[in-house]
DNA sequence: TCCAAATATTTCGATATTCTAATATTGAAA
DNA sequence: TTTCAATATTAGAATATCGAAATATTTGGA
């Protein structure tokens, strides 16, 4: 029984976390850190629009999914892939992370 | 003693795998598939061109190195990083891989 | 109702990506 | 030396990405 491997798919998923202010936005909600908006603007340096904009696009990647609460917007990791990934692009454990 | 971590360096990893064209190159090579163009050719479907421009991006990510003999140019799998990656992404052991 | 805070969306210019077609290079063999 | 097979490079069109600026939306509170 072969594995069979979409690489189309697979290549999206790096796509998605394949730029610098993204990557650092999706390790920092799976360690637990910021959670909306305006603390990632701070995390990053870049613009709210900005960040809204990435987060547009781990929205649509599957990578992050959103709750709003009152005024704000809570991000969460929601992919599994992406968080074993990333434990592996960092050396960390996939077990600590929160999602 | 904190974990420096430089996203801009690790996103430039992704960004080298997120095309499919590449990630299979890559995989196959890990996995001690095709290692010259003409196979990579047959294994993709892509023109010559593509395959070798690809190579390219590849090559200056640090991803593979070449090795010239004769007619043929010998493409390898070069990256620790890679492959560790690859192997979270496909769920395989690294230890398998050739590199 | 009106306003302010937080976030989303749209628009736009600059740049990057991807592929095909055409051409160039390299090495071996006739 | 000519030629062929394998690979590399260049050029160009279509499309995608990125970030800033401006504007829109949503929600809670005065």
């Amino acid at each position: 029984m072969e594995k069979r491997i979409n690489y189309t798919e697979q290549a999206a998923l790096l796509k998605a976390l394949s730029n610098p202010v993204r990557l650092q936005i999706v390790h920092a909600l799976l360690r637990s850190g910021c959670r909306n908006v305006s603390c990632m603007e701070q995390g990053t340096g870049m613009s709210q629009s900005c960040i809204s904009q990435h987060l547009q696009k781990l929205r649509s990647a599957g990578v992050v999914s959103a709750q709003r609460s009152g005024n704000e917007v809570y991000y969460r990791a929601a992919s599994q892939d992406a968080a074993h990934l990333i434990a592996a692009l960092f050396d960390e454990e996939a077990t600590n992370y929160v999602l």
